[in-house]
Order: C-alpha cells, then structure tokens, then sequence
DNA sequence: ACCATTTCCGTACGTCGTACGAGAATGATG
DNA sequence: CATCATTCTCGTACGACGTACGGAAATGGT
C-alpha cells in the first residue's frame, strides 16, 4: 500500500491503473517498463493467439522473472487492458468529423474491424471487460464527435458507441471462425456431413432447402459492410 | 476407438458427439448420464457463473469421480457445448411463422434474450464456439421458417441468424455487465470518479458534455428493443 | 464359465496464476 | 561516505486446473 502516486500497480480501482504517475524518487530502477512488456504480449498474441499469453511466456519473451512482471501489472486480467489499450492507439484520433455522421460512423466502425483483423484475440479480450485506457478513450471522444449532429443525450452516445463496438467485436469474431473453419478443410468437411445428416432426417426442411441453395459468394468485407449499413441507417429513428 | 455407434464420446469430430447412438450393448451400466451431468454443469453456471464450472466441481455435484466424465464428454469444451444445446432446449419450438417475418424476427430475439438473462454465462459461452446441438438446430429451423418471406438465399438466411444472435449475445453480455457494475457501488464509484478526472483534463470535451448531458434513464429492454428495431427493420433494404 | 466391452475413478503430470519474502539496487538524508 | 527507507527482481512454492493412464468392477454375449 503505498498511497497514491506510487508506480506500482496495485490499488482497488481497477481504473487507477491509469492514472499512476510515472517516476517515483526513491528505490531500485525499473529493469522493464509498463510498454515493453504489453508490447511484448500484444506480439504473442498476434502471433499465437491469446491462450498463448502467460504470465511465464511473457515473462521469457521479455527477459525477465515471472513475478518481475507485478510490478508492472497486478494481475493477468490488467495486462491484458493494457494490451487492449495498446494496440487502441494503432486507431487514428485525427480525422474529424465530416458533417455526414453516418459516413463518419461507418468509417469508425470499419477502422476498429480492420483492427481487429490485425490483432484477432482483440474481440475475445474485448467480451471479458471493458477498458477505458487513454487510447480508448481518445477513440472514444472521436466517436462522440462523430455523433454530435445525431443530437442524442450523452447517456444514448455512449451507449450507441458501445452498441457499435459490440457490433463489431462480433462480427469479426465470426469471420475468423470462418476463415479458421475454412483453412482446416478436414473440420468443414466433418461439419458439412453433419448437416448432411441433419438435413435428411426429414425434421429440418428449412435448413435442408437453405444448405442446398449454394447463393453467391460473398466476400465477409461486403457482409460486414452491408449490416453495418443497416444499423447505422437506421440509427436516428426513434 | 469403437467405430462408430459407441456412446463414448470420443471421435476427430466435434459433430460425432450429437450422432452417437445411445446404448451399447456389452459393458457396464453407466451410471449416470449426459443429461444429468450436464443439468449440473448448469444449474452450477447459473448459481456460480462459468468459472465454477469444472471437471471436478461438476463431479462432485453429481456424485462421481472426476474421471468419469470423460465417459460422458470427451473435455471440457464439448460439456460446455452440451450446456449451450441444453438450456437451448428452454427455446419454444413451436409459434409458426405469423406472416410477419420482422416482428417473427424481433420476436425471436426477445425469446434469445430472455435466456440469455435467465443464464448469463451464455453469452460467454457461445463466443466461444457455435454449437449445432439438436435443441440449437431445431431453434435455427424456427428462425429460417420465420425467414422465408424475405426471398434471401439459403447462406444470407444463415448469416442472418447468426448476425441477429451475435447482437443479442453482445447486447446481453453488455447488459450484465452493467447490471453487475450497478450491484458494486464502490466499483461504479471509482469509475464515475476516473472519468470525472478524465473529463476535467481538458482533451475530452466531447466525453465531458456526455457525461455532463444526464439522459434519462432508460430501461436495458427498451434499449434493446431500439437497437432491434433499428438492425431488424433495415434487414431487406439490399 | 469365460471374455470382450464398457464404465468407474484413484493417481499423477504438466501448466496455470500468483502469494511470499529474501536479496539487490537506488536516492535521500545525516 | 554511511545509513536507511524505498522500490524492484525473481526463486520457490502452493493450490487449482484439465486430463492421460491404467487397474478394478460390472455387464451382456457366447
């Protein structure tokens, strides 16, 4: 417990996390930093997925001990926030708004998919909890002056903001599934003959009739798009 | 291996699970029974939250080894997917198409909804992976009836759904979460406090006024019926 | 009576997050 | 420069997890 100010990571509010002062006067020197070492997990993540974040893994990725890392992070759930926060800041704060808040919207929300591509753990990590670290919240404030001409209450921006996220988390979630489920022809495969089965015990017509119409091909960009369009059309109709 | 027909719960495939047969003929009697570990496994979801679900709490609630639930589920995910068809067995089947494909759709949602409150892991548990139990596919059956009119194609109809459940998970986890937060009032407190600071740095104005604009308040229902609206509404504008 | 088959489950292994606390480094103070 | 409070580093250890292994027990077919 060393009151406020201190630069260690401890504290009730998770959100104090974000408001450590950075150097305190006395004491040994940090061999690491806060950066480097989100930066080091983000790098694992990308690389290995999310499960493939550990404490011990980062640890070795980042050449130090296993605890070292507490000082830096009270626990495993705070550093991933940061790394939530960190790769936040890959998200482009400039780019005011234009007047059509829609087209703004939709450009928001295409930028924070395109993000997520990159950074595919990002919407699991994301249904854990929500962060609220300085790159977020710059975003954050983006959006909100995005939503200025919609003229809604605070309370409603907020809300169709998340709303908007949620959207999106979801959507790529799916679309990894897919692209994973596609580049392991051997689960498709087992899938597929499943449906099969299903669909020719006679108690699923609707189902049978939807697997046998093939429909085109459509890219999940084009997917993405068109139901994003279809939410933030409709988004001032009360 | 035992070929196919056994009721172990082994197989490459995660769709062999819903395929096997149920009796063989030669061995010991099991004990007990998928449905009944499963119904535990979620009766201590709903109780505990999905963290208090495993292999050894699940088998001490049944009266089994902990082993012995391998006979049953070959891992833990595979329980997990059989607590999604499980409590997806809670979803009416029945209430035919009306005629009225949007409100057959909203209507839909509130019944997703509604389970998703009544079991708040599910949301959790269905980011995860998509499940095609038996109860889960009879639900789809319902949803693609209620989407005949619209003339999609069988893989639109598909995408539907799935898009209309990822926005009601997301709505409901989001939902929770809130409802949670509102139960801790410390935790609200320090974050009302965090973001009063944050709003009072000066480089968030827009997030200052948002905070500042109180809104009335609105019921998570009727938030939720509005995002609905607004996403059900626009689903045949190409 | 025998045996193939299936279930039951005690034991054990590797991995995880992290509590504890001893040692090392540092800046402030005399 | 000596002392000391402070801060960081990290080896060790603990409890909990998922689950592999394999022997014991039960069952039905022969």
């Amino acid at each position: 417990m060393t009151g406020d100010g201190g630069s260690d990571a401890s504290g009730v509010d998770p959100q104090e996390l974000w408001l450590t002062s950075d150097r305190p006067r006395r004491g040994r020197k940090p061999a690491f930093s806060r950066e480097s070492i989100t930066a080091a997990a983000v790098a694992l993540a990308d690389a290995e997925g999310l499960d493939a974040v550990t404490m011990r893994r980062v640890a070795s990725e980042v050449g130090a001990g296993v605890m070292s890392l507490y000082s830096y992070a009270p626990d495993k759930a705070t550093l991933i926030e940061l790394m939530v926060d960190h790769v936040s800041g890959e998200l482009p704060v400039s780019g005011a708004p234009t007047g059509d808040w829609r087209a703004d919207l939709k450009a928001i929300a295409h930028l924070q998919r395109a993000l997520m591509l990159r950074h595919p753990w990002l919407p699991a990590a994301l249904s854990t909890r929500r962060s609220l670290g300085p790159h977020t919240l710059a975003f954050l404030e983006r959006a909100l002056a995005a939503l200025r001409p919609t003229g809604l209450d605070g309370a409603a921006k907020l809300e169709v903001f998340a709303q908007l996220t949620g959207f999106v988390a979801g959507h790529v979630a799916h679309e990894i599934a897919q692209a994973a489920a596609a580049r392991s022809p051997e689960r498709a495969a087992a899938e597929a003959r499943y449906l099969a089965v299903v669909a020719a015990d006679g108690h699923h017509p609707e189902l049978a009739e939807a697997l046998a119409a093939p429909g085109r091909a459509l890219t999940p960009e084009a997917t993405f798009t068109r139901f994003l369009n279809r939410l933030v059309d409709g988004l001032d109709s009360d």
